[in-house]
DNA sequence: GAGTGGTCTAGACCACGCG
DNA sequence: GCGTGGTCTAGACCACTCA
């Protein structure tokens, strides 16, 4: 094709306080949303971008890895580095500790300790946890509320293994990894989250002081040790009404460098 | 401290077929996991790394590169790499194009046109859309099933910029960034996607066959051009009992040269 | 076999954090 | 001032792809 008339490069400060694999990451990234590279094109080859704007491959290669890293480009071995095509749909929703999400809304949360106690595990239970049925169980039930309004109602079961008191503190930071790790002998390494759409039952509804059938999350959180061994379930009931998670993605670099 | 005694060192195989990088990656990933490096503690400088493996600190830096990445370590310049404190409550959920997500659950999706029609903007869609009242608009109505099921109710708004027939090739992928790409002449580079929790209205409980105040996430989608500007909006309604959004997180490296 | 990206080296200079 | 990570160079060899 040799579309590239290359002497259309623009020129790279290399006194720049800006690294010159940022600057060149910026122009590919140009040419890019403004279209003279169209997704599914073929860039210049490693070698000639090096030779063309007079730095070394290594800093091109850091350049494209930039890119490479929010999805703009990608490389093929023995082939070449192309544009991507723009997937806007492959969002990510980020949910952290729901402490975080509070503060991250404005608000100062506060959690209410509603109860603790050693309970054996039922048929139900042990099948989460892949455990023998009996086996003990610390059992937490928690209110978690912001300026008054209650948000979050969580039930969080942890394989016991030592006694140990409940701290204040611990409520600072009521997430199962946290409980696991004050309440239980095991390291936690992993762990698999799933989200429902749900309504609020009777319990639900009068915890939270919302109607029955009103609209809620659900957030199942299975915790794992390092050998894969489930060490603590959870399930946290949230607030529809107050709860949204929202995600953004850009054909930009813009995220890196901030 | 100095509790890096060193000749602890496992060697490196520099004539495996595994880059060397990803042997010293994982050689430093088992001690964080075995807790040999506890979480907050400093690594050793990378000078020291190189010299100790016998390798040079660019290759040092690509291993520790692969570890930062999956937020096992994090740098502070002037200061040192540190072993990151696990945070397994940090969870994001993925969410693709439907089409993609329902192929996932190893199901063939179908798409039903319900409607496509020039409307204007009304003072509702003129605000979401940042643009005059009776700006035209091409409004889709879809209908997403699978095994003959119906899964989504889709609702999107494009801007109107240039006369288009519907494809029925567009059918195949009808998400927002694409029927944006087919019917304006924007080039979508920014999308913001907000999930809900909610009850699905009579209309939606009609069309998706589920029974009225049934659980149901709605999706809304915004979408820009490469200035901000807005150019199309939707709305997606799906069926709680059918969907679930899950994510792993896991305190390991597994994640990178699969 | 020619072209490509992936890995690696053995140096170098810099800006930053801290005492 | 010294130790640290961040950037950069000018080479090198390899494995892969494709004609």
């Amino acid at each position: 094709m040799k579309e590239n008339k290359a002497y259309n490069s623009k020129k790279l400060d290399k006194n720049s306080v800006l690294p010159i694999y940022y600057q060149l990451a910026k122009i590919i990234e140009k040419k890019i949303v403004d279209g003279i590279l169209k997704p599914g094109e073929k860039l210049s080859p490693e070698h000639e971008l090096a030779s063309r704007y007079n730095i070394s491959r290594m800093t091109v290669r850091k350049a494209l890895q930039e890119l490479a890293k929010v999805n703009m480009i990608y490389t093929e071995k023995g082939k070449g580095t192309f544009v991507s095509k723009p997937r806007l749909e492959n969002t990510v929703f980020e949910l952290k500790d729901f402490h975080d999400e509070i503060k991250k809304m404005g608000m100062e949360p506060r959690t209410k300790l509603l109860g603790v106690e050693i309970i054996k595990a039922d048929k139900n239970l042990a099948k989460k946890l892949n455990l023998e049925i009996n086996t003990r169980l610390v059992y937490f039930r928690l209110l978690i509320s912001a300026e008054g309004e209650p948000l979050l109602y969580e039930n969080k079961y942890i394989v016991y293994s030592k006694k140990m008191p409940i701290l204040e503190s611990e409520l600072k930071d009521p997430s199962l990894t946290n409980l696991a790790t004050q309440h239980g002998n095991y390291f936690p390494t992993m762990s698999k989250r799933i989200l429902n759409a749900a309504v609020a039952n009777s319990k639900e509804a009068e915890i939270l002081e919302i109607k029955k059938n009103s609209p809620v999350f659900v957030v199942e959180q299975y915790l794992y040790d390092n050998e894969k061994k489930p060490i603590g379930w959870g399930k946290s009931v949230c607030r529809g009404d107050r709860f949204k998670f929202t995600s953004y993605i850009g054909w930009t670099m813009d995220s890196i460098l901030e």
